[in-house]
DNA sequence: CAAAAATTGTTTGTGTACAAATAGACTGTG
DNA sequence: CACAGTCTATTTGTACACAAACAATTTTTG
């Protein structure tokens, strides 16, 4: 009966994976302060396509329109990403990285490799690979 | 040497976690309208306690000093939490669940547990207290 | 005890994140 | 061909999340 009482703020799934995103956020700053994860997720996906339109680019990326705008728009104002409309297809904005953004990912991206190895270095490897794993699946 | 060509984005713990938390808040809206998951997570913890300054509350449930005012301040506004400064140490706010806060908690306790089941669901039994123990060493 | 240090809370600014509404452009089917 | 439905992008509004700076108040410590 005393069902309120059983429930631990601290063991639900939720929580510890809101704890883990603000530890992994901070490693992620501490070796890029130049990006957010996220603009790097959105300029990474760029350059590994050469080109998208920003919805699309939003999908693969897991953003929200609203979202992979805001996200696009400061990439674009500092130069990392160039934009213009798509001249069969009115609708659509084709996005571009910009030789500086293409520049600055090479740059990046060993470090991005790095901040996901400090997130996982509590685990040995066998325990990363069983958590991705496990996250994959809840994905 | 051709490093950069090697990082797939989708293998990066820290956005497969984002899509995993997307999921999770998407799972804990449709059973629970009413709060946030932050809201309900002080909400929660301040039942449990019965009385915390606003400080303290944030430090128990993870959140940054700016991001609790923010949460505090709208379960004030919805008459869930009632504040009143601590007469021994006039820094300090102290905060406690009204009737209807902790008849709304009551309420909702049983859905935020429906909540944590959902969100594993893809996982058995095993699987999800595996991932459990994964993510706390990251925490 | 007095000055330095720490704590609590507020404010401001930037950056996700999503819902909902809107406008313009395309596509498909009748 | 027309028009209903779909797709793309934008805008607005709400809600975290954190850094940095500030004021007011303890607490520490020399």
């Amino acid at each position: 009966m005393e069902d309120s009482d059983s429930y631990i703020l601290e063991s639900q799934i939720g929580f510890v994976m809101r704890r883990v995103v603000q530890r992994h956020i901070a490693i992620f700053f501490s070796l890029i302060p130049d990006l957010t994860p996220t603009q790097f997720a959105a300029l990474a996906k760029l350059c590994e396509l050469g080109q998208a339109s920003q919805n699309e680019l939003g999908r693969l990326t897991s953003m929200d329109v609203a979202t992979i705008k805001g996200v696009v728009d400061r990439l674009r104002g500092r130069g990392l990403v160039s934009a213009e409309p798509l001249a069969t297809d009115k609708r659509r904005l084709i996005l571009t990285p910009t030789p500086q953004g293409k520049a600055l990912y090479r740059k990046l991206v060993s470090r991005a490799r790095e901040v996901s190895q400090q997130t996982l270095s509590p685990l040995s490897e066998a325990e990363s690979q069983q958590l991705m794993m496990l996250l994959r699946k809840l994905d």
